[in-house]
DNA sequence: GCCGTTTTCGGCCCGACTGTTTTCAGTCG
């Protein structure tokens, strides 16, 4: 372990390894979702978890007690944890990776261990192929060959997949679900629904009388490319990706009319959200499961359900949108009718932070005009990058101002549609950015953003960006953390202090709607309105089509509990022209 | 291991499918 003080992650990342290793111990599985629950409920802290540690408030965050307080105690202390260091002195450190196989738990993995000594999962393809694994009792061929092909699956797949490319999957089979005589109600669920930025599996849920045509159709569905497990009401694929092998899991779940509601809820998750849910039921006497309400003994009779929103009120809550059922707070807030307005996509008035062909962009100024117009929008910012990004093309201070005046004369000409002269200006490694003042004075906005020296510990890039956020010209920051969904980490950076710089400079913060980035993360909205931070959202557009974008963006904010209000590009044009001078005077 | 208008013990969400089994354990969501 680090000599270092962990970080909270990292420190959420130990509990996660706790409930893991106290499975293959086999332990009691309270115990272990006890630990499960308490690394979620570090990651989802708003304050930092130094602090609570200091003031001995730990103990009052839901889901910590006594014994994981003075764990995590010991932690951030010492750095160090004798317990968990006594349990992973049972198992080597590989072993872990087992859990990614589908189909392997804590049970086969500790036999697989015991009995062959296999630890990683290079051991447990050689072991399926020599025929051993089979051997071990409760296992057989069957079991070896799943193994094998689940190995393939997951190193051909390691990590996810994004929320467009799900999207895209799931908009063609529920397209022609829908179209299929038999299905009667065809919807999406799972993260897909609650709109996650990456998503394990897509989950479809059918209403319909008669399933095994409802299945049947399904599994020879040309977007299929293997069948994982077939049943009178679940069944499982592998759909087909770009290159025709295997690519997303896909289950579709059939139930029956009546059932719908019940099913929906149960399918969208999140599973802690249902857990949450179905205590509450059973405070009213009645137990919940994806079918229907059961009335235990002597309990009252659940009111009839015919949708989700009935459902909801039954249970005596508000509806709460799919994007919030992460149980965050969610319920408790639904109980005192005190959910957030989410934003919705036809209240976004404009957006900021789109490329042309003059850096990297593959349209032209006309053309992405023309796709915002017809997207609705009132108005468009055109950020190109600026003269430091060589490798997009940065456009110089000349080529700038000739933007500049080529934006105002389509203003001149064009009443439809609003543009407004930006630049994606790069922040150098020491805070201050590409081009002068004097430069950037004569620009509608300026996004600003890190493009460069990404390994800068954290106390220099928070600096970095918040001596950016103190120029009077810098309207925004653009993609905060620079993350790059599956490929790229966030770099280092104290977001809690960035949020607290942006509200002291009245500087907007980006939600980069392109999909492959969705920074900032939904996870920090709720603390960035606490702070009076308002959001921007942008699609970071490199095409016409990166204008769809936006979509994301929405979702995103929606997930991150953000209101019209909290939004800066939900204002009209009117009201723009005057936002965008606020800091500037 | 956590939690409490049933408060310091005794609960803790619930069901489908698979593979290896002759009645069920393990895994998954």
């Amino acid at each position: 372990m680090k000599t270092t003080v962990p970080d909270t992650q990292e420190i959420a990342d130990v509990l996660e390894k706790i409930a893991q290793l106290l499975e293959l111990h086999g332990e009691n599985p309270f115990k272990i979702r006890a630990y499960h629950h308490a690394a979620r409920s570090l990651e989802r802290l708003s304050e930092p978890l130094q602090v609570l540690v200091e003031e001995k408030r730990l103990g009052a965050v839901e889901g910590i007690g006594k014994a994981i307080e003075e764990k995590i105690v010991e932690l951030v202390t010492t750095g160090r944890l004798a317990y968990y260091e006594e349990l992973r002195s049972h198992f080597p450190p590989s072993l872990f990776e087992l859990f990614e196989i589908q189909g392997l738990g804590a049970k086969k993995i500790r036999l697989l261990y015991e009995e062959l000594h296999i630890d990683s999962i290079d051991d447990l393809e050689k072991g399926c192929l020599s025929g051993q694994v089979a051997l071990l009792p409760g296992l057989g061929e069957k079991s070896a060959t799943n193994f094998l092909k689940a190995i393939a699956f997951y190193r051909r797949h390691v990590g996810k997949f994004r929320l467009d490319q799900a999207t895209l999957l799931a908009d063609f089979l529920i397209t022609d679900l829908r179209a299929h005589p038999a299905v009667g109600q065809c919807q999406p669920a799972g993260s897909l629904r609650r709109r996650k930025e990456s998503i394990g599996d897509l989950d479809l849920l059918v209403s319909s009388k008669d399933p095994e045509a409802v299945n049947s159709f399904f599994l020879k569905h040309p977007l299929v490319s293997e069948i994982l497990m077939q049943g009178p009401t679940k069944s499982s694929v592998y759909l087909k990706n770009e290159e025709g092998e295997s690519g997303l899991q896909c289950d579709l779940r059939v139930v029956k009319p009546e059932e719908f509601p019940f099913a929906l809820l149960y399918f969208t998750g999140s599973k802690e959200h249902n857990i949450r849910l179905r205590s509450r039921a059973l405070e009213s006497g009645w137990s919940l499961n994806e079918y229907a309400f059961t009335p235990q003994r002597d309990a009252s009779t659940p009111p009839p359900v015919h949708s989700e929103k009935e459902l909801y009120a039954a249970l005596k809550l508000d509806f709460i949108p799919p994007e919030l059922r992460e149980d965050r707070g969610e319920i408790a807030a639904a109980a005192l009718n005190k959910l957030p307005k989410l934003v919705e996509w036809t209240e976004l008035k404009g957006t900021f932070h789109c490329h042309t062909k003059a850096s990297d962009g593959e349209n032209t100024l006309q053309e992405m005009s023309e796709a915002a117009e017809e997207l609705g929008l009132e108005y468009l910012g055109i950020a190109d990058h600026s003269k430091s990004s060589v490798q997009a093309h940065g456009l110089h201070e000349k080529e700038l101002l000739v933007q500049i005046q080529e934006i105002r004369q389509r203003n001149q000409e064009n009443k439809k549609i609003h543009l407004f002269a930006g630049s994606e200006c790069d922040i150098l490694k020491d805070g201050s950015l590409d081009f002068s003042n004097e430069i950037l004075s004569q620009l509608d906005y300026v996004v600003a953003s890190v493009h460069s020296s990404f390994t800068l510990d954290e106390a220099a890039m928070t600096q970095r960006i918040i001596r950016a956020m103190e120029n009077p010209y810098v309207t925004m920051i653009g993609h905060l953390t620079g993350r790059l969904l599956f490929s790229r980490e966030p770099y280092a950076l104290n977001i809690p202090a960035i949020l607290d710089a942006a509200a002291a400079t009245k500087t907007l913060i980006e939600l980069n709607a392109n999909p492959r980035r969705l920074d900032l993360d939904w996870r920090w909205w709720s603390l960035a309105k606490e702070k009076g931070v308002l959001c921007v959202i942008n699609p970071d557009a490199h095409s016409t089509s990166g204008l769809q974008h936006l979509r994301f963006g929405i979702d995103i904010a929606r997930k991150g509990g953000l209101t019209k209000e909290d939004i800066f590009n939900t204002a009209s044009l009117k009201n723009i022209q005057t936002a965008l001078q606020k800091k500037r005077s």
